[in-house]
DNA sequence: ATGGTAGGAAGCCTA
């Protein structure tokens, strides 16, 4: 069961590319970000005819997340629990086969520090919370999507320029760590624990020509879904692509449940 | 070198 990521900085205008990544690489479930629609104009038939069941959590303009999977979704909850002033379309999670698996979309958070960064940080305590209960109901689970996190140094292109982005700052990556330290699984590090293995890569300045990447679209596995863990990786060829996204997707490959 | 590029919305904001 091959459980992929994959932000797509509007599903609109990526529909090409998206297309001809579904076809090729053929996961069986997909968390969709940045959507930048509202519901009735994300372009279901044509994912449909690929033969996804899709749920969308959409926004106008900003924000928006989907889950894509060959098989039923079920049980779906749209929305990080914990504020429920909170109108941003970051997060869907949903019962599929075996495994519980939620869709995120981490806030940037720049510039930091100010209210954007406060809101992430908000925003990732949530999160931890939101993962403690998925533990405490015994969820087999896996947590994917564009974190706005550079875990380490490692994951940056050019720590230095970076050290005080939102991405990098220590109250970010502290929380990052406070979700591994929970017994999380980061899916693309227990396979590739070499540094500069990026998911991303800036339109500006030549960034993808250059490999100026950083980490941070992951996929943070709980215990019993490690246990199943057999391959990931990161999919290098849309974002080399026409009009491609500045993300690429990743992926975890799952030994299905007996 | 305080830029650069992309997307959506509306004549800027977010990333």
């Amino acid at each position: 069961m091959r459980i992929a990521t994959f932000n797509v900085n509007s599903i609109n205008a990526r529909l090409p590319r998206v297309i001809e990544w579904l076809s090729t690489a053929q996961p069986d479930v997909v968390c969709l970000q940045e959507l930048k629609c509202e519901d009735h104009k994300f372009p279901a038939e044509p994912i449909e005819d690929l033969g996804y069941n899709i749920s969308v959590h959409g926004q106008k303009t900003y924000n928006g997340v989907a889950l894509l999977s060959k098989r039923p979704i079920e049980d779906v909850m749209v929305g990080l629990p914990g504020d429920d002033g909170d109108e941003q379309a970051r997060y869907i999670e949903a019962t599929i086969d075996t495994v519980r698996v939620g869709g995120l979309y981490l806030p940037n958070g720049n510039p930091a520090p100010g209210p954007k960064f406060d809101y992430k940080l908000g925003w990732m305590d949530r999160l931890i919370d939101r993962t403690r209960q998925l533990l405490a109901d015994g969820e087999t689970f896996v947590l994917a999507g564009d974190y706005n996190v550079c875990p380490t140094d490692g994951d940056v292109y050019n720590p230095e320029g970076w050290q005080d982005d939102a991405l990098c700052r220590p109250e970010s990556r502290n929380r990052f760590r406070q979700l591994i330290n929970m017994g999380l699984t980061d899916g693309i590090r227990a396979f590739h624990p070499q540094p500069h293995f990026y998911t991303y890569w800036d339109y500006t300045g030549g960034a993808w020509q250059k490999d100026n990447g950083l980490r941070i679209d992951h996929l943070l596995l709980s215990p019993a879904a490690a246990d199943r863990l057999i391959a990931s990786g990161v999919d290098k060829d849309p974002r080399a692509g026409e009009r491609p996204s500045d993300h690429t997707p990743v992926w975890v490959e799952l030994q299905e449940s007996p």
